[in-house]
This record gives C-alpha cells, structure tokens and sequence, in this order.
DNA sequence: CATAACCTGATACTCAGTGTCAGTCGCGAC
DNA sequence: GTCGCGACTGACACTGAGTATCAGGTTATG
C-alpha cells in the first residue's frame, strides 16, 4: 500500500519526518496554525530551518502528508470492486476504504480535521490534494464505462462529487467526535443522488 | 446584482480597480503568473508597490475577483426559482444564471479560465472561494427541503456537486474556446445524476 | 580503508503580505 | 476663503515562506 522504505537511509528518513510531524503538530494545535513558524518548529524539534524544510515542502504538508496515500486508496478500492456494480456502489465503497484508512487512531484524526477547518490554508490545500486525486478516480471509473459515455464528463462529475462526499463525511463525523458511524455517514451523503430527486412532497421512508 | 457604488469615491476606486487588473492580466498572459511579482505589476501600471497591494490583498484576486459575485448570482437564482423543482432542476438553472453572468465576453473569459488551469495557486484560490459560496446555497435550499432531510448532509453533497459541476462544465466549455453551448454541457454533466446508474449496459439514448 | 552518496547547518536571497508614517488631495462646514 | 477631516498615495521597514548554495560531517559500500 504504501510504498515500503528498502534501504536503511529511507527508513531513518520516514522515521525523522514522523518525529517532525508529531511535534509541529502539537505546535499547531496549541497555538494555532498561523501563528507557529518555521523556525519555531525548527527550535522545538531540535534541528535547523533548514532540514525542517528539507522534509517538508510547505508547512500544509507538516499536517496534510498523511492524506497522500488517499488517491491511491481509493483507486485500487475501485479495481478491486468492479464486479457488476454501478458508478456509485463502487464510489460509495472505495470512500469506505479511504475513511477506514485514514481512521486508525480516532482522537488522532478528529484532532486533524478539527485543526484543518479552522484553517483555511490547510483547507485549502486539502482541496488540492483532493483535484490530484481525481484523474486517476476518473480513468478507474471510465476503463468500465459504458461506450455510450464518450465525453469524459459524467465521470469527472461522478469523481468530484465523491470526493465531495468525503470530505463532507468527514466533517460531519468529526464534529460528532468520531462517534457517528462512517458508513452510515457515507450512506446518508449519497442518498443525495439516489432518490428521484423530487424533494417538496416527504418521501415516506 | 452587483452592488451599484453610490459615491463618487467609490466610482473611482472601482475604475481604478478595473484598470490594475486590466493592466496586470495582461502581463500575467504575457509572462506566466509565477514570473511576475506585484513590483512589476506596479512598475507597470504606474503606481507604487502599495497602492496596488491595497487594490488587490493577493496577487489571486487581481485575476479571480470577477467571480466573487457568482456566490450571489447562484444564490439569488435559486430564490427565483423555487416553483415546483426539485433540488437538482434548480440548481442546474441556478447554475446556468451564473454561467451567463460570466460570459460577457467569450474570449475574455476563455483567457482567464486557461490562465486558472496553468496555475495551480489560482486552481486553489478559485477552489476557495466555491467553498465560500457554499453555505449560502445550502440555507436556500434547505428553507424548501421536505422535513425528512433532517441532516444539512444532503444539501451540502447537492451544493458541492452542483459547483463541481460548474467548474467542469467550465473546463470543458473554455478548452472547445468557447464555442459548445453551455446549457447543453450542464445538461451532460447533471445527467451523471439522474440515471439509475448502473453503467455496465449501454443505455439507450 | 577509500570514496561516493547523503545529511546537516549556515548563509544569503527573492518575494508576498502587513503595518506605519508623512504628505497630498477633495470636500463640506464655518 | 480656509479650516479641518477623511481618504488616497508613496516610501519605508519588517516578518515570514520558500529556494538555492556551500562547506563539513556521517554513513553505506566496494
């Protein structure tokens, strides 16, 4: 899955970076995203500006890093599902895998999002991440589309109102403090497709 | 629509306004976004360094400042519309009011969209501000929701996939350069909603 | 052991964005 | 008219992100 270190100097490497994270992290959440440097996060981790940017591009990365594997996740969830389901199962359960990726340590990851939206710079780059993760969701998706959808339209839309789902998901869950149930979140999101849509007269349910 | 100024202070700062960014865009189209920093902007529009950063609070706005009205276009089209549809029919027309809002000039706009999609940082900003619109579409569709959508889930998956929507419909529209018809593509892009799914058989059209 | 690859810290640099300050202009009140 | 007030401007200084380079130390490998 993700892709294992091979030599000694990129597991010392993975390790390092873990480290830097873990003590920018508790920085940020102190004292709030914006207000923490670079070179604070230098000082309280012990090493020079330097080598922190060496680890970390951008400071969105200390705390965004780990939704990198996200894409890929998602990705192989679609081609090991592609048995007779239709766009939106297979969306549906690839989120799944995605959610139950990123849900190891609960109080970990609510600490995550909560600090992500009060942030509109990580927020931000999140939503980056995520159009990165498209295209590949959109070649999954049109490997078994049917011939008649020539125009590659309909599975961006489908792509992108994925993703949507699971970062509204997310913050619904988040917000409940990681009580809710993920697949019954997911469920309730994507029912915003499935019904026929006529929304004045209640649908008896 | 967009809110008249009623002093004459504000009439000449809205000029001004329109000619720094008339100015710049061209130099951004000429150099690349990156290459030109607010120096050159001001050298070249011939004012001061300052005097331009309090016209444009990030060099983003100088380029996306035309679409901060779509948010209330949208909103406001939603409004008008309340007869009778369901969430979707709305929010198609309400996306359609926006996209006749943003082509006055077809070419113009072309140029600006290719601008966005070469420039990452602008991608995200344009993001940004499609997240700011969000919660203003939420609450007008919600005040018609049926009481069964008891979750703001619901409407915030339509809202967000609607201004995917969007945004691809504009990709897709700007790389024909401007000359496929809008209604048609939003048609082809909400139809990735309506059927039943399931994409294996080729449906009939 | 030797060498090549790598990591580190130091330093210097560009540029976005913020804030301050003094001078200027337009405009209404007196 | 002129006085004062508010807004606009340019100049300057500053913080902080991100890039690039370099010398010296460390580690893997032959």
């Amino acid at each position: 899955m993700s892709a294992a270190p091979v030599g000694t100097r990129e597991i010392g490497r993975h390790a390092v970076r873990a480290e830097l994270a873990r003590v920018a992290f508790n920085r940020f959440c102190l004292t709030g995203f914006n207000q923490v440097t670079f070179a604070d996060l230098a000082e309280a981790a012990g090493v020079s500006r330097s080598t922190f940017l060496r680890y970390f591009g951008t400071k969105e990365d200390v705390v965004l890093f780990v939704f990198d594997p996200v894409g890929d996740v998602i990705a192989d969830a679609l081609d090991a599902d592609r048995v007779d389901e239709d766009d939106w199962s297979r969306l549906r359960n690839a989120l799944e895998s995605a959610a139950t990726f990123l849900v190891r340590d609960v109080q970990h990851l609510v600490t995550i999002l909560d600090l992500v939206d009060q942030t509109p710079a990580l927020c931000a780059r999140l939503r980056e991440k995520q159009t990165e993760w498209r295209p590949k969701i959109v070649a999954r998706l049109r490997e078994t589309a049917s011939p008649a959808d020539g125009s590659p339209v309909i599975a961006n839309v489908r792509a992108a109102a994925a993703l949507e789902c699971l970062w509204i998901v997310l913050g619904q869950w988040s917000a409940s403090g990681g009580q809710e149930d993920l697949g019954n979140l997911l469920d309730a999101a994507f029912a915003a497709f499935s019904p026929p849509a006529r929304q004045q007269t209640a649908a008896p349910l």
